[in-house]
DNA sequence: AGCGGACGTTAAGAACCCGTAAAAACACCC
DNA sequence: GGGTGTTTTTACGGGTTCTTAACGTCCGCT
């Protein structure tokens, strides 16, 4: 099953996409606009984004650029606009493929099976492995030799974070107002609970650390 | 590198988020009022704008107009009022967030963060390296011959100072007010336990520094 | 040479931070 | 309303980091 992200702003186009791609066996999660887009590709496994340029609260491009920062997912571009400006542009953010309005329900159709083909039905998620466990952050998974291992909502946030940033230091502030909010920047506390179920989760010796280190007084980090 | 326009009529919070925000790795643009800030946003490529609501010369609301008038910049507002008023006032004006004084330097780094982050404006940063060690300041990593150099808080903290200004001139009175804080600028004892500590830790030759030089009764340097 | 000031080095106690487990409070679903 | 799973508290032992102090060294000055 492929699930694909609409975002336009008409609310005509956005319904009867909607339909016309669930009619052909897609899964749709329909986005009105830029930050509601973002938001949602974050919150669901999205295998391929469908994207109207003119939205009304920031630019398409910006909404290409906010989803590369993260993501590999295929995005195909939707304009009004025939000139090749924008198309070079919309390439160059990281689009890639780009379809002039007004277009046929098959023409979308065929773009999108080869938006698909081409990113492979299961390669370009964002998939991060070690040498104990992977995290699969498409489907908010992770596995242990095999196994699935359980993560309660609170436990995959900070996971998820940590494995976003691999390699990086991520400061206690930043994961508690990220997972908790703002409000809880000083809740260290939190954190320690949290990684010692996680540690006791995923490593192999929970004491002793591989992949989810302490920086002591700084943060956390996570080592692919 | 990402490049901040400050706008506030207090002198010494505009001068104390520019030392700041500096020493965190930003470029700053000062501006103490409206017209100085639409002025400043026309001459210089701006990354993000972080915008005190109470200006002299005019209202805050109309320099949030005139930016939105020609430019997508992401702008962080700063106010005194507390009203959920106001906040949606700038909100709907077109800023993108909105701080509370008094605010924690933490607090606006992270916002700044997420502003350049939703912009799209990946700041790519830099690899300090030298001919001993190299300092990833995206990861706050420090690595010497292929390990891992483990860093205290504080440690870091002087080191990164020092090496965004490389081969620069950095008084202690600098070192300690922005490690320390500024009730501790006459402490320069700390800076010697530091400094060696440092040098311990990354000079070949700990007694015959090479690229973290003392610059006696003025400050230190570092020589990448 | 002797002296004073600034810097470097080291060590040890105090203060702070982290990991762990288990209990209490809470939320959610039937 | 009871039961289950999750989040938040609480408590404490153990470890790391910060601060302070004492001593050594270097250099310029008289």
């Amino acid at each position: 099953m492929t699930t694909v992200l609409i975002v336009d702003d008409e609310p005509q186009i956005l319904r009867a996409l909607q339909i016309n791609l669930h009619a052909h066996g897609y899964t749709v999660v329909p986005a009105a606009n830029g930050t509601a887009a973002l938001l949602a590709a974050q919150t669901h496994p999205i295998d391929v984004v469908v994207l109207d340029l003119g939205l009304p609260d920031m630019d398409g491009l910006e909404v290409i650029a906010g989803l590369r920062g993260w993501s590999d997912v295929p995005i195909i571009v939707l304009s009004a606009r025939h000139g090749s400006h924008d198309k070079v542009e919309a390439l160059d953010a990281g689009a890639d493929d780009y379809v002039t309005k007004p277009f046929g329900l098959d023409e979308l159709l065929a773009r999108l099976r080869a938006a698909s083909r081409r990113a492979g039905t299961t390669t370009a998620e964002p998939l991060v492995e070690t040498a104990e466990f992977t995290v699969d952050l498409a489907n908010k998974k992770v596995t242990r030799a095999g196994e699935a291992v359980r993560m309660t909502p609170t436990e995959w946030s900070v996971l998820e974070l940590l494995v976003r940033n691999p390699g990086r230091l991520v400061s206690q502030q930043q994961i508690l107002s990220e997972v908790w909010g703002p409000a809880y920047a000083k809740e260290t506390h939190y954190l320690r609970v949290y990684m010692a179920q996680l540690r006791r989760k995923l490593e192999r010796d929970p004491a002793n650390p591989v992949h989810l280190l302490t920086e002591a007084g700084m943060g956390y980090r996570f080592a692919p």
